[in-house]
DNA sequence: AATGAAACGCGACGACT
DNA sequence: AGTCGTCGCGTTTCATT
């Protein structure tokens, strides 16, 4: 399942810059009708190129002003599963990722402050498969790209 | 600016589930005429807490999938804007925050395989402020959530 | 690609707290 | 003042041909 076709991705393109944008929209731009677009992006879902659309929140103006990236030691060999099992149970985790390197694991925590941030992760550093955390807070976000742009 | 109003939270809840959620249906399920709803997403849009709604779309449905956190070790102290204008000319790269820590910086990278991601990497570590860097790359995605599902 | 019916978005007005 | 609900019009969506 190699590249995109060109259609297609300017209307992947013109979603991810507004998910509500109306069909109409979106084939006057690109030379389709509205019936044409709306085709499109049905396959475009049913085939998972498209996962869904979803409400861009501002963490910030919610108050959750402490953001960090967590590395997960763990004993011997911890199941991928049990790791996503006792992070899933904190909604302050966003991301998990079994990764190469020294650490077993990477978790991108959010909180409402550091003692927040701190709470949270004592408690999975207190998980029996646990055996030593490591936590890199940010200081400032210098790019957050939906994810992703590029797609050439 | 501290919490939300639970009518907002479930608002922005639907929202994030679904952002092409129409507003009667969201008001149909918390107890709300549509224009209601449209007058409190409106607000939340000019308030800055919904920075707006986007296309979630799947790297690996793309071809995209190799995914890496690439720590930035920088000389002296270089700028956090000079490490953004360098990093932000790759599309690769989807997100990059100055963190606490070792390193200086973390940026998470999406390429189409592993020579794509050396090739990137190589670019990144060829700046003359970049002294190293330590590339984790994922093996598999345990959890994904929008960012952020836990808002009370 | 074009048509028609149903649904939706969005402004205006009035009532309630 | 602020927020809600009802109404009306223009637009969008979606099934059919």
């Amino acid at each position: 399942m190699p590249d995109l076709d060109p259609l297609d991705a300017q209307i992947v393109a013109a979603l991810q810059a507004d998910a509500r944008t109306s069909y109409a929209d979106i084939g006057e731009e690109i030379g389709l009708s509205a019936p044409a677009v709306k085709r499109r992006v049905d396959r475009l879902r049913s085939t998972g190129a498209i996962r869904g659309f979803t409400a861009v929140v501002d963490p910030a103006a919610l108050g959750w002003t402490t953001e960090a990236f967590v590395e997960l030691y763990c004993e011997g060999r911890t199941s991928p599963e049990k790791i996503r099992a006792a992070v899933a149970r904190f909604p302050e985790v966003v991301s998990a990722s079994t990764v190469t390197g020294d650490a077993d694991a990477l978790l991108h925590v959010l909180a409402r402050d550091i003692k927040h941030l701190e709470r949270v992760v004592e408690q999975i550093a207190a998980e029996r498969f646990v055996t030593r955390t490591r936590s890199s807070i940010v200081m400032s976000s210098l790019l957050r790209r939906t994810e992703s742009s590029g797609l050439a």
